[in-house]
DNA sequence: TATAACTTGTTATAATATAACACTTTTATG
DNA sequence: CATAAAAGTGTTATATTATAACAAGTTATA
């Protein structure tokens, strides 16, 4: 199995800056905003750079929510697999590192037999500041 | 605990129709031209009827597509939670139905002892047919 | 029948994402 | 090194997905 490379390119370190001093899930577009000042000018410049983010490991898409969040675990080489939890009310969003989750999903076998190395699970609930 | 009403206004019908009978998860703007000979003419009017059939258990969002799939779970009386196979090859999507993986799910505790109500999960792979 | 709740129709616009193409920089290889 | 291949960048335009806002019609129900 290949290990792919985790060497950032300019506008990959630039994005990612934005999006781990973000705090929570950070928009493309407002990403754009914020990296003008670094030179970057156009939605595609941002979007290769997500793109290319969350195939080395480093962030990840929120896909009920069109977002994007650094990577909270030092374990996420890809990726692949990955949790998170979502507050309906204020949108946090916390990755989710379960050892007993990730081995349950990454064994997990379909009606079919069938396993899959790939999974993206969201949790949606009220989050314990939220609740108080 | 409230039962929300299974019933289905004019639009609704219409576009449940569309969703049903498309081979697979289908786009809004598919099912909007689709829906001009009833005629639906603009996106609110889709978009609206699809929101309901989510709510009402009809049918699912696939959040990494951005497409919609008629529910394929005769127990899935709402939209709280969803798992499916997704097929990265022809797109093919099926919805999980099991018993093993909806129990883990609806039990499964966060480090901080927290409960969901609600969760969507997708799994990535190659189908049977893409496999042979 | 009044009135609230829900449903529809319509126009316009917002928000998210990609195509296409020219050019530059980095990396690999003989 | 030379040079070709691969990866990254800049840019314009456009495609795709989704919602705001408002007016009007319909249905439930008390
Ligand atoms: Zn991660
Ligand atoms: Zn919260
Ligand atoms: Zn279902
Ligand atoms: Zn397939």
């Amino acid at each position: 199995m290949k290990i792919k490379s985790q060497k950032l390119s300019k506008n990959e370190k630039v994005v990612l800056e934005v999006v781990k001093k973000s705090n929570g899930p950070i928009k493309a577009y407002t990403i754009l905003s914020d990296v003008k000042k670094n030179g970057l000018k156009a939605p595609p410049q941002v979007y290769r750079a997500l793109d290319k983010l969350i195939k080395k490991g480093k962030i990840h898409r929120i896909e009920s929510k069109n977002a994007y969040l650094d990577c909270q675990n030092s374990k996420c080489k890809t990726s692949s697999r990955t949790a998170f939890s979502i507050c309906q009310k204020c949108e946090k969003v916390t990755e989710i590192i379960n050892t007993k989750l990730s081995k349950f999903l990454s064994n997990f076998k379909d009606d079919a037999g069938k396993e899959y190395q790939k999974y993206n699970l969201e949790f949606y609930g009220i989050c314990k500041k939220c609740k108080s």
